[in-house]
DNA sequence: CGTCTATATTGACATCCATCGAATCAGAGT
DNA sequence: ACTCTGATTCGATGGATGTCAATATAGACG
């Protein structure tokens, strides 16, 4: 397989995101990531942003994404991330699971894999702090 | 015992923040959650961040910091928080675990306990995934 | 085809963690 | 002091998870 990000994301928070409703769209997509502090997140708001602080919440994975963040380019290839204390193995399994919470995409060009940030996800999880 | 938020937070990123060093602070705090994007977080920074993160990456979890956050004057009685589909200690066992991340603080007032979120977290958080 | 390098997957294992019921602690108010 | 209520802690348990070595897959290049 090549990249097939599973989860795909949508979270800029509607026109109702306020009104406590909950907004069965009919495509597919459910919402995601509305401010912590505007109103108590339904569960399946918690469910789904949980999984991406989760996916950050390993200090090795955390290092693995900023590496990525902070990438000229703000992409990196699977060979550049070697030092980070683990396996290569281990390395590959966590870029697993960044993908798979969204936060990341994987495109192979040649022999090596390019990893790189999802679109609007650093805004997305900004978001998520805003004040009310 | 009243409060005792464990960890301390100390999140504004020094004037030092994009040197690469690592100020060892004779005040016993140490930096946390600089921006992912500005450079590859080290193991210590990751660790601190992860540990918030982690903290967050559980949907009951969420769930309970989203409804303190978003509660008028930012403050939540345990008794209010019930309705997560958990029992009580387990309530408990969370409003513990977000607190020792340093995510919220906790008072008693009379038989009430009351949680709110610490201060500067939401900006701190928010910082951690501002553009480079 | 065969080999070499770069990633990913598998299987096993030890540890961590969310959860619960039961017990305990802490004030308030008879 | 006793009791009632709210909150925390304890002990146990089942499931998730991070890690590794071993193996497999995928291109590149002879």
């Amino acid at each position: 397989m090549r990249t097939s990000t599973a989860t795909a994301l949508a979270c800029h928070d509607g026109p109702m995101a306020a009104t406590g409703m909950l907004p069965i769209l009919d495509t597919g997509v459910a919402p995601c990531c509305p401010p912590l502090t505007e109103r108590p997140l339904t569960p399946a708001e918690a469910e789904r942003t949980a999984a991406m602080f989760k996916a950050l919440g390993d200090p090795v994975r955390l290092r693995i994404f900023s590496m990525i963040a902070s990438s000229a380019g703000s992409e990196a290839c699977v060979c550049d991330i070697s030092d980070v204390g683990v396996s290569q193995p281990t390395v590959s399994h966590h870029l697993k699971k960044l993908r798979e919470a969204g936060l990341l995409t994987s495109e192979r060009r040649g022999t090596w894999v390019y990893y790189r940030v999802a679109p609007s996800v650093l805004a997305t999880l900004g978001q998520t702090f805003a004040a009310a």
